[in-house]
DNA sequence: CTTTTTTGGGTGCGATCGCTCTAATAATGA
DNA sequence: TCATTATTAGAGCGATCGCACCCAAAAAAG
């Protein structure tokens, strides 16, 4: 019942780790066949046999990504804090992921697949959603936060949402254009400055 | 003292325009050379002899871009209003050109060159310095406001620019994502709500 | 007319692209 | 031993890349 042949000299985990840090740095369309094999430190036939094509190596990346590497927002957005405090736990938290010296700058979702040739839109649509669930996420959060009066009836919760989630697609690109970390955690203190209810345990 | 021989058979401006708007849509790498000539319509000996190379063309676009399309910014900034007016009246003319329905969706400079090959870095470098320019003219707006007592003495103007200058940015990820419009206006409402004085002239 | 310059079409260069295939080798279970 | 599977390096596929060059036709000025 065990797999019979010569097994795997190398961990599959592994690699799709070493290959989704150069979709990471590099996007989808400027990252080689060549470049990813080589720092996954295996060769084509493995590359081809075990992760399909180019295109499959960087959905498997990218599931990996936002499980592992986002999975924070998540996690802050799930805890029972006062929203407001989520919120600027979650820039703060954002803030320091975006620029870890250990990992490419910026978030490998945010940033892959704007410019584009015309044959890789659907894959670039894919990102589209998967970028909007982000959106939908937050605006779950601030409804929550609603019903709690936290935030007032006739708040527009999606456009609240759609705030915040643009505020962190621009930490993205200014991560990647250098910005330090302390500018990141300033953006986002201004983000929540816009916070409407001043009265539900958070302080600017 | 005229110059002699044939003429030039098309407008260099015009073709500098077409070639724009596939940089614009296209960004740099994913571009052809092929698509740029198609586009304006010449043949490649025209090309090479009139522009240089891609690398060239793509400058001359950039800064026709920065002065035709992205004039309103600068425009907006001069303008003599209480200077929330101004930031105000930027997200809400922002949004409207980021979505025009005969442009390309978003700014060319801002959606330019984050995911490329590493031989491309100091083409990137230069559009960064280019968007730094950006939060700059913020900055100037801003420290005259603060000089005029319509922001308090201990307002950081840079962090301030910062975050308006990442909203915008952000705004041109959303309407390349397929934001609307009137997304985009909301979105520049809210980041306004985080301006810090309330009694020079904005209300929210 | 001659001279000058641009024109479009074409050919081709060296490089890279994603990807396939081969051939020899190595490591396992049956 | 033998079958099975994974390993490697490498050759090569057709396509595209940016770019150079050539050519004969065309259109202007002298």
């Amino acid at each position: 019942m065990a797999t019979r042949g010569r097994p795997r000299s190398f961990n599959e985990d592994d690699a799709l780790d070493l290959a989704m840090r150069v979709f990471w740095e590099r996007g989808y369309e400027a990252a080689g066949v060549d470049d990813l094999a080589q720092a996954m430190g295996i060769s084509m036939s493995s590359f081809y046999s075990t992760f399909g094509d180019k295109e499959a190596l960087f959905l498997a990346s990218l599931k990996k990504y936002e499980t592992e590497k986002r999975g924070y927002a998540s996690t802050i957005l799930e805890r029972s804090e006062p929203a407001a405090v989520t919120f600027q736990n979650l820039f703060n938290e954002a803030a320091h992921q975006l620029t870890r010296a250990d990992q490419p700058r910026g978030c490998m979702l945010t940033l892959a697949l704007h410019n584009c040739s015309p044959e890789l839109e659907p894959l670039r649509n894919h990102l589209n959603e998967r970028r909007a669930a982000t959106v939908d996420a937050f605006e779950v959060r601030l409804k929550a936060a609603r019903k709690s009066r936290e935030l007032d009836d006739g708040t527009d919760v999606r456009g609240l949402a759609c705030f915040f989630a643009n505020t962190l697609q621009g930490m993205s690109l200014q991560a990647r254009a250098g910005a330090t970390r302390k500018d990141l955690i300033k953006i986002g203190r201004w983000a929540m400055k816009a916070w409407p209810c001043r009265s539900n345990g958070y302080d600017h």
